[in-house]
DNA sequence: GCGCGCTCGTGATGGTGATCACAAGCGAAA
DNA sequence: TTTCGCTTGTGATCACCATCACGAGCGCGC
């Protein structure tokens, strides 16, 4: 089935390639085959933006293809990007499960796909299907310890640098190579990495230059080679 | 019944009089019969840990009398408070529901007393009694949303004056007055505060001082007077 | 009353990162 | 190719706050 935005519309959860894996993912047969009548699905551009911080939860959107950020912003304009979401994550559960405004805002960083689960149809579907609220429960207990690691970072972590190489290695640890070293595409702008570790662009711009300098790291085009994790780990250390 | 550190000792959690407004409140007869037998009480002395950071949970507790504050530090000892507990919180629930780490430490601000649920007791408690699981969720869910008003005042929220600013606000409504001034009993030292906001004593100390010069609060003894709101917004307006 | 421990006020200093400014790189479309 | 918009590199400047230092206040027990 062609779709806009070049991309294929995975029509069908129940042979979908991301299965298996997630929260509404390897579920009974006959619950399975109710949340599909229960979805709807929708092809998004870069720069969609599926849900604002603030708006009333109108249901949870799965992301079936494409990356998209969570992030949340003052009044001023500063902004922090508080998740990367890949396909196979939930978003916009626990502003549904718990009626309450979103909390963050979720944009599209490349043309994607998601499921979209109308809150009351969910609602419904939890209390008919008691194991997967069961599993909600769990995802919302996972997703409270995410934002404790973010306190964690934000109010003990104090210096870019350190923030950076925690990023670095969050990074690392998801490519790991033989030899220790490890590459990764670099999707982000630097702008972007700025709002991930709440620093300005410039000074992330600058954590590039020292960090090449010191050997911590490599550029090869767009593919970022992580050399000594090690050392990084060393300027983490807390 | 006398208990030590000049306290009463409230031994039934079915006369409590903190009884009819917290997560375990105003069950059935049935329920709250259920959960008096497998609570246990203790007193505790100021200064006392109920949990530590990192332990594996062991059950929750009910705070039913005294302050507590929760905290998380860093390995080089920077320590951060992400909230203040009063009689009726429940502590530890999430590490139970998800059967990880305490994410915080719990330490007695006061002489007081908890109720103590073991780990198992309280799980199968819940799957016996549905409706009080359903409360815990959303339980969860409020706590994910505290957690996330932390993250947005870290992340956002840059200069101590604005955060003490919006602490003080916080203070403020909790106590309103008639004529828009409101008075807090001030238990905390700076060094609290400061672990509070994310700042130092020092800093803390200055910010007294300043807030005081430009009218904006006033100190009778241990009382703090909150002047002037409308100022303190403006200072917030993020 | 006296001394001890904790808390608080405040000056001096220095480092760090935000901000501003501007030039250069780079990819996409005309 | 040229142009335009977005992104990146880097210098200069400066405000802010952490840190160190030290003395004063205050409560408590002996």
């Amino acid at each position: 089935m062609r779709a806009p935005y070049g991309l294929y519309i995975l029509d069908n959860c129940l042979t979908c390639p991301v299965r298996e894996e997630h929260l509404f993912c390897n579920l009974s047969v006959q619950a399975g085959q109710r949340l599909n009548e229960i979805k709807s699905t929708a092809v998004y551009p870069k720069g969609a933006m599926l849900f604002i911080e603030g708006q009333q939860p109108r249901g949870v959107f799965v992301l079936c293809a494409g990356k998209a950020k969570l992030s949340t912003s003052s009044r001023e304009g500063k902004t922090i990007i508080t998740k990367l979401s890949e396909s196979g994550d939930v978003l916009g559960l626990n502003a549904v499960v718990s009626n309450r405004p979103y909390e963050v805002t979720a944009e599209m960083m490349e043309p994607g796909q998601a499921n979209f689960i109308p809150r009351e149809s969910l609602l419904q579907f939890l209390k008919d299907n008691g194991e997967v609220a069961l599993r909600v429960a769990q995802q919302l207990s996972l997703n409270y310890y995410t934002a404790y690691e973010e306190i964690r970072t934000l109010g003990l972590t104090s210096s870019p640098s350190e923030k950076f190489a925690k990023l670095l290695l969050s990074w690392s640890t998801k490519s790991p190579q033989s030899d220790g070293s490890s590459q990764v595409k670099l999707t982000l702008t630097h702008e972007e990495i700025a709002e991930i570790i709440g620093t300005t662009r410039e000074t992330v711009s600058r954590l590039f230059s020292d960090f090449k300098k010191k050997q911590l790291l490599q550029l090869k085009g767009s593919t970022l080679v992580i050399r000594n994790r090690p050392a990084l780990e060393k300027i983490v250390q807390s």
